[in-house]
DNA sequence: GAAATTCAGTAACATAGGTTACATTTCGTC
DNA sequence: GACGAAATGTAACCTATGTTACTGAATTTC
């Protein structure tokens, strides 16, 4: 159990709470962790859902699915993420993206009234919860933006320089396969290997499979806004 | 003033609130109202913003503008809405939104601190930020999901439908000039205009200028899923 | 009710991205 | 290191939508 408090400490719902009051909030409720194994659906999109979850140990995704199959992979979730925090407070049923998860998946799921418990037992529970939620339509507002004005080659260059800010290296490598990238991108395979093929032979950066190498920083900065 | 707490209290913000704890709540924070003419700009995109608007009175567009110029009207306010909820609470610094006074309009911004005082003035202030926050969450996502996987035409088929439903009539004129109706799906006036020839011959609705009529409407419901 | 302005129709052309299909490369496993 | 499976490259073709530019219709303004 000391484990399984570790794990929700860290947890962006717990920022600032420490230990002691954790403790205390746990008595009043009652958690069970849910198992899942890979590509298992945790909540399908357009399936009810009142709870919100937080992510122990795993990766999760959220994509969206259309009726031809066609796959947009929206979110990905780490480690002390917070899964779908709208779905305990909207007045609507259901939001139209599916968890899956990606790893061996463990996580709590919460009530609202859970929630409200803990809302009413720490001040701090609240405000990580509001800035969650807050920063999710920040995210979603800026996800439909790209959606709606990035080409494929703009979406290249933003998401090597995001990786560049966290990796800090010119050259790095990704985690994930080209099909897995358009799903990302919300486009078809092929397309984002011809755009691809066009972005290596820009001079901006050079990529071979998951390897990824920025050439020229300045134009990557430009190309990427 | 009494107006003013009228049309405060018809605000989704303050949804179940009576207008004696209205007044209560108003001796605590100090309001003021600002007034925009048609088209002014009210907060621009990418501006640092740490404000909540109630609308009072007119119209206000949430609208997304790329370099180029290109417009795509995200979202529609009218009076007693809740504008930009996420501006207060989230960890990042701005939406890629701008807000525009589409109408003589008249709104009150409350800062961060304020709500707060309301928030511990009244429980169920506080759930109608939640709600409202929780359902932008959930349509933008969705706005996601057909920007992503929808065509023009099933555009079309969706905000006639969405219309049916408001009026319950197979006849009606909607007061947005096709150009706007081009801003709000994103795409350009020519290619709407081509839509709605292709979808004038479909037998399944007809369009003339802003009139509207509903011909097949099983076959509606179909097309707008 | 004429003139000016905005709005809408439309055509020719350009372009991004999707689709399908297959060849090639890489990777994981024995 | 050989084999099969998965991932990737790539080409030919298709389609939706954008662009530009012009015409004509509808609305607004005086």
């Amino acid at each position: 159990m000391n484990k399984l408090m570790l794990s929700l400490s860290r947890s962006k719902l717990f920022k600032d709470i420490t230990l002691e009051e954790l403790e205390l909030i746990s008595d009043h409720i009652n958690v069970k962790t849910l198992q899942y194994t890979p590509e298992e659906v945790i909540q399908a999109q357009d399936e009810m859902a009142d709870k919100v979850y937080i992510l122990l140990e795993g990766v999760v995704k959220g994509v969206m699915e259309d009726i031809n199959g066609h796959i947009y992979q929206v979110e990905m979730f780490n480690e002390a993420d917070i899964i779908a925090p709208a779905n305990l407070f909207s007045s609507r049923e259901n939001l139209p993206i599916t968890l899956i998860a990606k790893t061996e998946t463990r996580l709590i799921p919460f009530t609202r009234g859970q929630i409200l418990t803990m809302f009413s037992l720490n001040r701090k529970i609240e405000e990580n919860f509001l800035r969650t939620l807050s920063d999710k339509v920040i995210f979603l507002a800026e996800k439909l933006w790209e959606n709606q004005f990035s080409s494929i080659e703009d979406k290249i260059y933003k998401f090597v320089l995001a990786k560049y800010l966290i990796y800090r290296k010119n050259e790095f490598e990704i985690n994930l396969t080209h099909e897995e990238l358009s799903h990302r991108f919300g486009v078809s395979r092929p397309s984002l290997s011809r755009s691809l093929i066009k972005i290596n032979q820009s001079g901006i950066i050079n990529t071979k499979g998951k390897k990824i190498k920025i050439l020229d920083f300045e134009q990557l900065l430009q190309k990427a806004e």
